[in-house]
DNA sequence: ATGGTTGCGAAGCAA
C-alpha cells in the first residue's frame, strides 16, 4: 500500500495540483488537510474521475480534513467525539484496504501559553484518548496529517532560533510521543535517517528557498504497518511551481 | 528585520 498525506491548504485552490499529483505518484490512499471546504462542496466527481472514492469533513472556511482511496473506503466517521471538536473539523476516518486510516489536522497553537496552545494539548489528550478507546496497538491503524509538532531537533531548519517557539516545546513533543508510547510510530524515520528533511515552508521570505521548513506532516503507523514500511518521501517537486500549497505531500510504501 | 505570503472573501484573520 502507498499511503500519502497533505495539508493542501485550499483544496479549491489546490485541486488542479492535487489532480496532477494523484496522476503520477498514484498513492493507494491519500490523506488532504486544510481542504477548507464544507462537506456539500467537496469535489467528489474530481476524484472518482482519478479512481478515488472519497469523504470529506469540512465546515467551509477553514479547517478541513479528507481521504480518498482507490482501495475502498469504508465505515466513515468524524470527529474525536469529545469536546475538542468544537476546534473545527480535523479528523476523518475511514478503513481502506484493511488499514483504519484517519486524516488529521492538529491545531497549529499560535504562540505558546495562550489558550490556543493549551487548546492544542487538549486536542492531542483527547486524540490519544479516542485511540486507546477504538483500537488495540495491534490493529491495523494509520493516523497521518499535520501534527503540527516537529518530532525532533533533527526536523528544524534552525533549532536555536525555534526555542520557545510553538511546534518545538516539550509538552507539544511529549503529545507525539504518548502517541507513539501507545503504539504509532513515525514511519517515515524508519527509513529516512537524514537531518532536515522538511514538509513545511513558509511561503514568506523565499523560506523554500533557503530550506528554512519543519518536518511536521507524519505518517504514523501501528507496529503491524510499520513492520513493513519499504519506501519513504517528501515529494519536494510538488512544493515548486505554480501555486503551491505551503507543504509538500509525505508518501509512505508498505509492504502489506 | 515583529518583516514576509497565501487563502478566503471582501476587512481582517489564520497560518
Amino acid at each position: 500500500m502507498r499511503i500519502a498525506t497533505w495539508n493542501v491548504n485550499s483544496l479549491n485552490a489546490r485541486l488542479p495540483r492535487v489532480e496532477e499529483w494523484l496522476d503520477y505518484a498514484r498513492p493507494d490512499v491519500l490523506c488532504m488537510q486544510e481542504t477548507k471546504l464544507a462537506d456539500a462542496a467537496f469535489p467528489t466527481m474530481a476524484f472518482s474521475a482519478l479512481g478515488y472514492e472519497s469523504a470529506s469533513h469540512g465546515d467551509g472556511r477553514w479547517n478541513g480534513v479528507a481521504i480518498a482511496s482507490r482501495v475502498g473506503l469504508d465505515d466513515v466517521t468524524r470527529g474525536l467525539g469529545g469536546p475538542a471538536d468544537d476546534q473545527g473539523a480535523r479528523l476523518v476516518a475511514a478503513t481502506c484496504g484493511g488499514v483504519r486510516v484517519h486524516s488529521v489536522y492538529v491545531p497549529n497553537g499560535r504562540e505558546v501559553a495562550s489558550e490556543h496552545y493549551e487548546a492544542k494539548l487538549a486536542w492531542y489528550a483527547e486524540l490519544l484518548a479516542y485511540l486507546e478507546r477504538t483500537y488495540k496497538p495491534t490493529d491495523n491503524v494509520a493516523v497521518c496529517g499535520d501534527f503540527n509538532v516537529a518530532p525532533e531537533d533533527r526536523d528544524v531548519w534552525d533549532p536555536a532560533a525555534m526555542v520557545g517557539s510553538t511546534h518545538v516545546t516539550a509538552p507539544e513533543r511529549a503529545s507525539l510521543r504518548a502517541l507513539e508510547d501507545w503504539g504509532l510510530v513515525d514511519s517515515f524515520r524508519l527509513v529516512r535517517s537524514e537531518d532536515q528533511l522538511f514538509t513545511w515552508w513558509d511561503y514568506r521570505a523565499g523560506n523554500f528557498h533557503k530550506h528554512m521548513g519543519l518536518r511536521i506532516d507524519l505518517v504514523m503507523l501501528s507496529r503491524p504497518l510499520a513492520d513493513h514500511v519499504t519506501y519513504a518521501l517528501v515529494d519536494r517537486n510538488a512544493r515548486k511551481g505554480k501555486q503551491p500549497s505551503d507543504h509538500a505531500p509525505v508518501l509512505i510504501d508498505i509492504d502489506v
